[in-house]
RNA sequence: GCCAACGUAGCUCAACGGUAGAGCACUGGUUUUGUAAACCAGCGGUUAAGGGUUCGAUUCCCUUCGUUGGCCCCA
């Protein structure tokens, strides 16, 4: 007899060789019935575990999220035993559950294809109508290695596996079996026969190592009900209305051309967009004291022997030469921003040096990596090098993030993960000066209480660095900001200061971006908006459409007043209906549509509504103006006014 | 770079071994319009590029380039 006490305080008896399930059928038969899984102590188990000593015991429904991953995990199993009986020569390699559903590595010559897709889910509908259970079989890692003796995934996966126990599960009428730690559904039939979908199939590296074979990879999605797939696929759906891809072509704000590729064009209307994130960020970088410069973008070769570029970055650089001498295109600013440094002396009395720079930057990506603004073979960094003494490290960073919170709220950027990455295996520098500066690192962000994801290994060649990454719509992560400590680089360049007793020291180097690329981040922005841009980023701010041309030269006249007073109008005086005109604007995304006939024309105001809204408000010209710059001057992203 | 798919008019997509078509956009005309798309006509393509198979290729095969989804990398 064990005593089971639930995660609501309360305990019950258990009866000899009870199990998981049974605990959950004396709790209610409500629950028994939704059991996916049981929490016993903390570990995952399945309902078949039998409970052998007194025990903490949660039990897990799809309702929990760790329930829906455990049926999405069972899923991929099924999905595996389909695939490997329409292509019994298939090898399974792993398949776990991931966001939104799982996906299952084979080793498989013949390629599936998107239309096997279909025979792969009618497979796995038959699997699940059959309702067989998984069984867990367990034996110790020798036994584990003996039976998978042949199979290179498998027993490698038992010898990475934690524990001496290694468990197998099966189902299905064949007898399918594969290696897992589980849980798993009680059995088949668990699945919703209509709430998965095969999505996709794509490459992966066997251990994402590129020298390993490559295996395909099939995803699929699996939810707990029809309802909640169909929304997914709406999501999903949705999102790719905001790919700035497709946004940057719709509203002409750039475009790419197989004759540059992962060169971006920014077209007129993109860079007003462009203009005014830099003309913000000159603004706040004034006021957090910094200066700006503008170094070369071809440098000698030379140059890049002496920071380490050459030797660590060759692969990701371009180059050229002219008149018999070679020339590296940089891919970072800070050779340059060193070069300017050395141009006079320093004193501590400086101190600190803020240096900022939109650097025009190259760096050859392969092509497989190219992806809209946000992966690019050119792109502008805000980069800035700060040089101070070692006591103001600290301070220094602190003043960073508050600079990125300040820049990154301002566009309505709230939800960001911060990284610290360590020590790469390709890197200069000694040892000693690495763990100082990543500890300088930790101390910031421990200061301004910030939660971060530590990221071994992923430093910068030259310092530890902490990036701040933001997702896409479509969940995708991507780096803007990052902030580098750098030791080395200021002792190759022989970089010095006199200090307060008159003797030279060696300053410290931070490199920092924090939109990080101008080109993904307003890649980002037009995701993040759906294009909908805030009035005082809007490429066209307001357009003035007339009823009929009757009213042609009043809404010209309208038009010019309001660009005189600085905004960015457009006008429509076409033979077009005013529907037809509203329709149009509406779906250029532009915030104020300012409709004006002969009534307006002879009160001087204008019948303004704005994206989104079928009300009309009437307003006066003065008024509207006046309306307009108090929005753009407080970047406000609400439209509304009255 | 690797695996897979795709590349047809400015855009979104048809046609799939037998003379390449539609909607939107654009141009001209009719309409003079009161709040999410009036009507008519016209313009627009060596079907990404190159090679091969074939009487004949947009369609089948190969190569290159580009794009998309992943993998590995990265701002």
């Amino acid at each position: 007899m064990s005593k089971v006490q639930l995660p609501d305080g309360s305990v019950l008896e258990a009866a000899e060789r009870a199990t998981v399930r049974d605990i959950a059928e004396q709790i209610g038969p409500g629950l028994a019935k939704a059991a996916i899984a049981g929490r016993l102590n903390g570990e995952s188990v399945d309902l078949s575990t039998q409970i052998t000593d007194d025990a903490n015991l949660e039990i897990i429904t799809s309702k929990d999220d760790e329930g829906l991953d455990i049926l999405r995990h069972s899923c991929a199993h099924i999905m595996a035993e389909a695939i490997c009986s329409l292509w019994p020569e298939a090898k399974l390699v792993y398949g776990p559950a991931v966001r939104d559903g799982f996906y299952y590595d084979l080793d498989l010559d013949e390629p599936i294809r998107p239309e096997d897709f279909q025979r792969i889910e009618q497979k796995m509908s038959e699997i699940i109508a059959a309702d067989t259970p998984f069984e867990r079989v367990e034996m110790s890692r020798t036994e584990a290695l003996e039976k998978m003796a042949g199979d290179r995934y498998k027993s490698d996966n038992i010898q990475r596996a934690d524990g001496e126990t290694i468990s197998f599960y099966s189902h299905g009428a064949n007898g399918f079996q594969d290696l897992c730690k589980g849980p798993h559904v009680p059995s088949t039939g668990r699945i919703d026969r209509k709430a998965f979908k095969v999505m996709s199939v794509a490459g992966a590296y066997w251990h994402g190592d590129a020298s390993q074979k490559m295996l395909q990879r099939v995803y699929g999605t699996a939810w707990r009900n029809k309802k909640e797939l169909n929304e997914h696929l709406r999501l999903l759906e949705e999102a790719k209305k905001r790919d700035h891809r497709l946004l940057g072509r719709q509203m002409d704000l750039f475009s790419f051309h197989d004759e540059g590729p992962g060169f971006a064009f920014l077209h007129a209307k993109g860079m007003i967009i462009w203009n005014e994130i830099i003309d913000f960020w000159r603004s706040v970088h004034r006021k957090y004291d910094y200066e700006e410069v503008k170094t070369p973008i071809i440098l000698n070769e030379e140059l890049w022997h002496r920071s380490g570029h050459w030797d660590n970055y060759k692969e990701n650089m371009y180059f050229t030469m002219v008149d018999g001498i070679n020339y590296a295109i940089k891919p970072m600013n800070c050779p340059g921003g060193l070069l300017i440094y050395k141009s006079t002396r320093h004193s501590y009395r400086e101190f600190p040096i803020r240096m900022a720079e939109l650097g025009l930057v190259h760096r050859y990506e392969p092509s497989g990596q190219m992806h809209g603004l946000v992966r690019v073979r050119q792109f502008t960094q805000d980069d800035a090098h700060i040089f101070c003494t070692p006591e103001q490290i600290e301070s220094e960073i602190v003043g960073v993030i508050d600079l990125v919170m300040e820049l990154y709220k301002a566009f309505g950027f709230d939800d960001y993960h911060i990284e610290l990455s360590t020590k790469p295996e390709k890197r200069i520098g000694s040892d000693e000066i690495w763990e100082v500066a990543t500890q300088a690192l930790a101390n910031a962000l421990e200061q301004k209480g910030i939660d971060y994801q530590l990221n071994p290994g992923d430093g910068a060649f030259y310092g530890p660095k902490i990036d701040f990454h933001i997702e896409d719509c479509l969940k995708r992560s991507w780096q803007l900001g990052t902030i580098q400590l750098d030791f080395s680089m200021p002792e190759r360049f022989g970089l010095v200061y006199s200090d307060k007793d008159n003797t030279e020291k060696t300053p410290v180097m931070i490199h920092r971006a924090i939109l990080g690329s101008l080109e993904r981040f307003m890649g980002i922005l037009i995701e993040h908006y759906g294009g909908n841009m805030p009035l005082w980023l809007a490429p066209e701010q307001m357009r003035v459409l007339a009823i009929s041309e009757k009213t042609s030269d009043y809404a010209v006249d309208v038009c010019k007043r309001l660009k005189n007073a600085g905004l960015r109008c457009g006008v429509d005086v076409s033979g077009e209906k005013i529907g037809a005109k509203i329709a149009k604007t509406h779906s250029d995304k532009v915030p104020y549509m300012l409709v004006v006939g002969p009534k307006e024309s002879e009160s001087d105001t204008v019948s303004a509504r704005w994206r989104g809204r079928r009300e009309t408000t009437s307003v006066g010209v003065e008024q509207f103006i006046a309306i307009a710059h108090a929005k753009i001057d407080d970047k406000s992203l609400e439209l509304a006014f009255e």
